[in-house]
DNA sequence: AACGCACGCAACCGCATTTCT
DNA sequence: TAGAAATGCGGTTGCGTGCGT
C-alpha cells in the first residue's frame, strides 16, 4: 500500500497551535519497523506524551499517528477479526441509544476499538439494515408508520445517558495508565496470543437488556430463517455471554456478566463477547435470530405494532424518575 | 488475462474537549 | 482564570484486494 511518499504539512487548530505533521514527518502506512520500535518504546517506557514520543522513540511520525496506530492496532488488547453476532448487536442496540458515539459504543465491547467498530457499522450493518428496509440512523422501519412509544423514547434517552457515564467511567482508568509499561507485547503480526491483560470492567446493559428479552418474546423465532442466516453470514457465530433467561431479573435489574455454566470454552475469557458456546442451544437460537436477515424479511410487526412492544417495555422496566451521574 | 468495480480497513484531518501552566 | 498544549473523537479518504465480467 503506497498512498503517499513522506510528505510535510502543518495544520494549525482553531487555538493557533501546530498539530498533525512537522517537516519531515512520515505519512502513510506504517512499516513493520516502526511497528516494533513504537512498541519498543512504550513496552520499556510507556507512552507518556504523546507528542514527545516520536523522537524519543527514533519515529519520524508525529504524536497523534503514534497515538491512533498504538490504540487501534498495536495494543496488546485488542481483539481483531470477525465481529460476532453478539457484538454485532450489541453495536445495533447502542447505536439505536447512542448515535454515532463510537468511543462510547466501545467502551460497551470489550476489546474492540472504536475504529474498528466505526468502520464495522459503515462497511457491514449500516448496509444490512438499509437493505432490511430499516433506517440505519433512527433504527425504523424505513415507511415511518411504526413510532416507538415515547415510553421506550424516555428510555433510551436515559438509557443512553447513563451508558454514556459508564463508559466515562471506563475511560478513566486510561488516564492514569498512560504510564503503564507493558511487558511482552508484540503486534498481531508478530505474536498471535494475545498478552493476557486485566479484564476490563463489564458494563451492565440494563435496559438493553430488557429490550432484547421483549424481542425474544414477542416475536417467535423461524430456525430456519437462523440456520440460513448462519450458514450464508460471513460473521462468526457466537453465543450470548449472557443468556436471555439470565438477562432480566425479577426487580429490573442485571448482573454484570455471565455467570451459568457452560462447556467447550475455547479461550481465555475476557469480555463478555468472547466466542463462549453454551450448551443451551435454545438461548443459542434466540438470542442471536434478530441478526437474521432473513427474520427481518419475514418480520410482520405483530398487532399493537412497535407501540405493544414500547408498552411491554415500559411494564418492564420503571426507571427512576431522573437520571443522576 | 485484463479490466473495472465494490468492499474493507488503516490512517488522516479537523474540530471539540480536557488538561496543564 | 485564561490561554496554550495535549488528547480524544468522528468523519472522511484512498489504497489494496477480491470478485465478476
Amino acid at each position: 500500500m503506497v498512498r503517499s511518499e513522506e510528505k510535510t504539512k502543518v495544520t494549525k487548530q482553531n487555538n493557533g497551535n501546530t498539530v498533525g505533521l512537522g517537516v519531515g514527518m512520515k505519512k502513510g502506512p506504517w512499516t513493520p519497523e516502526e511497528d516494533q520500535k513504537l512498541l519498543s518504546y512504550i513496552q520499556q517506557f510507556g507512552h507518556g506524551s504523546w507528542r514527545s514520543l516520536p523522537p524519543k522513540a527514533g519515529l519520524k511520525r508525529c504524536g497523534k499517528s503514534c497515538r491512533l496506530r498504538w490504540t487501534n492496532y498495536l495494543r496488546p488488547d485488542i481483539k481483531r477479526g470477525k465481529f460476532t453476532l453478539e457484538e454485532e448487536r450489541t453495536i445495533i442496540q447502542l447505536h439505536a441509544l447512542l448515535g454515532n458515539r463510537w468511543s462510547t459504543i466501545a467502551a460497551h465491547l470489550p476489546r474492540r476499538t472504536d475504529n474498528e467498530i466505526k468502520n464495522h457499522w459503515n462497511s457491514h450493518i449500516k448496509k444490512r439494515m438499509t437493505k432490511m428496509g430499516i433506517d440505519p440512523m433512527t433504527h425504523k422501519p424505513n415507511n415511518g408508520t411504526q413510532n416507538l412509544g415515547s415510553n421506550l423514547n424516555h428510555m433510551a434517552q436515559w438509557e443512553a445517558a447513563r451508558l454514556e457515564a459508564e463508559a466515562r467511567l471506563v475511560q478513566k482508568p486510561k488516564i492514569k495508565s498512560t504510564q503503564l509499561t507493558y511487558v511482552n507485547v508484540s503486534p498481531p503480526s508478530i505474536q498471535k496470543t494475545p498478552t493476557k491483560v486485566p479484564p476490563p470492567y463489564l458494563p451492565c446493559l440494563d435496559v438493553l437488556k430488557v429490550w432484547q428479552g421483549n424481542l425474544w418474546s414477542n416475536y417467535s423465532i423461524n430456525n430456519e430463517s437462523l440456520q440460513s442466516f448462519i450458514s450464508t453470514s460471513n460473521v462468526s457465530v457466537a453465543t450470548p455471554a449472557i443468556p436471555l433467561s439470565n438477562q432480566v431479573e425479577s426487580n429490573g435489574s442485571c448482573d454484570q456478566g455471565p455467570t451459568t455454566e457452560h462447556n467447550d470454552q475455547t479461550e481465555t475469557q475476557i469480555g463478555p463477547f468472547e466466542e463462549i458456546r453454551y450448551t443451551n442451544d435454545e438461548n443459542f437460537i434466540n438470542d442471536n435470530l434478530l441478526r437474521s436477515p432473513d427474520f427481518w424479511e419475514e418480520f410482520v410487526v405483530p398487532d399493537g405494532g412497535w407501540n405493544s412492544l414500547a408498552n411491554n417495555f415500559a411494564m418492564i422496566c420503571t426507571p427512576p424518575a431522573s437520571p443522576v451521574f
